[in-house]
RNA sequence: GGUGCCAUAGCUCAGUUGGUAGAGCAACGGACUGAAAAUCCGUGUGUCCCUGGUUCGAUUCCAGGUGGCACCA
């Protein structure tokens, strides 16, 4: 029989998680988390983490499986996760690929180039460039060592910049010359669902959900991990504006304010990704029963 | 009940000496290959409360109405 990756993916707190439950149970599969964040196990509550129950009705993975200290990836995940997957589908016909984090899917459905990972070192020596010399510096730079990959990029973006340039600066290629911008083939179907509401009642439950979050003690959790700032892995809504809050720089009531609206903004953010890719069906979070009657029809 | 002030974007407010309007916040649209809950780019979305008057022309001036606020009863 032939192998199903089923994805459900949809903009933060549209209710992934529940209606995953319903559709896992019904094909009798487990759940693969594509959630850049959720696999932190220092973090729970700020990152809305599957409740004991939820967790228990299916197999989840790469739910709290890694540590915020390690330097985790896109790419990584991709290796691990189709690791797992292979795995998986020795026992099971169909899987589901649950999460929010529009990079992790993509890395998992069409591939991420192999290359080098980036030297901290490297990136770090970058950084300071950008802060001492400016953006332009930078650019300077990647015309020299990418010049394809300097007429395509967002020469205003320093992240964009700064990765090209650390790749070719370790490898001594160009970045752009890792890049086979093809879809990599995958031995199983893949099937993309997409959830959505009207975002009035989103942003309505975006807004209670962090509520909820700070009753069941967000912000003793992110104080948990207030010396591990720095990290990227924090660079997370929810926790950087906490930080803000315990930094004296913002009040309490603010730093809520402002996870409520960046959550908003992530969501938006999440949507436009989605929208681009034709392959996705889109259902409403209330629709788990006509999402399982679709998937009947095109699975087998 | 009387008097005064106010009514402009989703919110808080500017403004137009009469030629249909703009800031902040919110919102919306987009990009995206090892940081992706990251990073970056773009967009004003409006019966200027209603009705009438003056005027070539009213969101602006005048009158009345409605709603809100304040004070006096």
């Amino acid at each position: 029989m032939s192998k199903t990756l089923v994805v459900i993916t949809g903009p933060t707190g549209i209710g992934k998680t529940e209606v995953s439950i319903k559709v896992a149970r019904h094909f009798n599969a487990e759940i693969v988390s594509a959630d850049s964040r959720q696999i932190f196990k220092e973090l729970n509550i700020g990152t809305a983490v599957p409740s004991e129950e939820e967790l228990a009705a299916v197999p989840h993975h790469f739910i709290q499986s890694h540590s915020v200290e390690e330097n985790y990836n896109a790419s990584r995940y991709e290796t691990e996760a189709l690791k797992l997957i292979d795995e998986l589908f020795q026992q099971k016909d169909v899987l589901l690929l649950v999460g929010g984090s529009m990079l992790y899917i993509d890395a998992i459905c069409k591939g991420i180039d192999v290359m080098p990972d980036a030297d901290p070192e490297v990136r770090a020596a970058l950084k300071q460039q950008l802060e001492e010399e400016g953006l332009e510096s930078l650019r300077l730079q990647l015309k020299k060592l990418d010049p394809d990959y300097y007429k395509k990029v967002d020469l205003k973006n320093p992240n964009r910049i700064i990765h090209a340039l650390e790749i070719s600066i370790q490898t001594g290629k160009p970045y752009s010359s890792f890049r086979s911008d093809t879809p990599k083939e995958r031995p199983f179907n893949i099937i993309k669902i997409a959830l959505n509401c009207d975002r009035q009642v989103l942003h309505n439950r975006i807004n209670l959900r962090v509520d909820k979050m700070m009753e069941a003690g967000l912000e003793a959790e992110a104080r948990s991990v207030l010396h591990k700032k720095h990290l990227n892995s924090l660079n997370t809504v929810g926790y950087q504006e906490l930080f803000a809050f315990f930094n004296g720089e913002i009040s309490r009531e603010k730093a809520v304010e402002l996870i409520k609206r960046n959550s908003r903004r992530y969501a938006r953010k999440q949507i436009t990704w989605f929208r681009r890719d034709e392959a996705v069906k889109w259902f409403e979070p209330t629709e788990a029963a006509e999402i399982i009657n679709w998937l009947e029809t095109q699975i087998n």
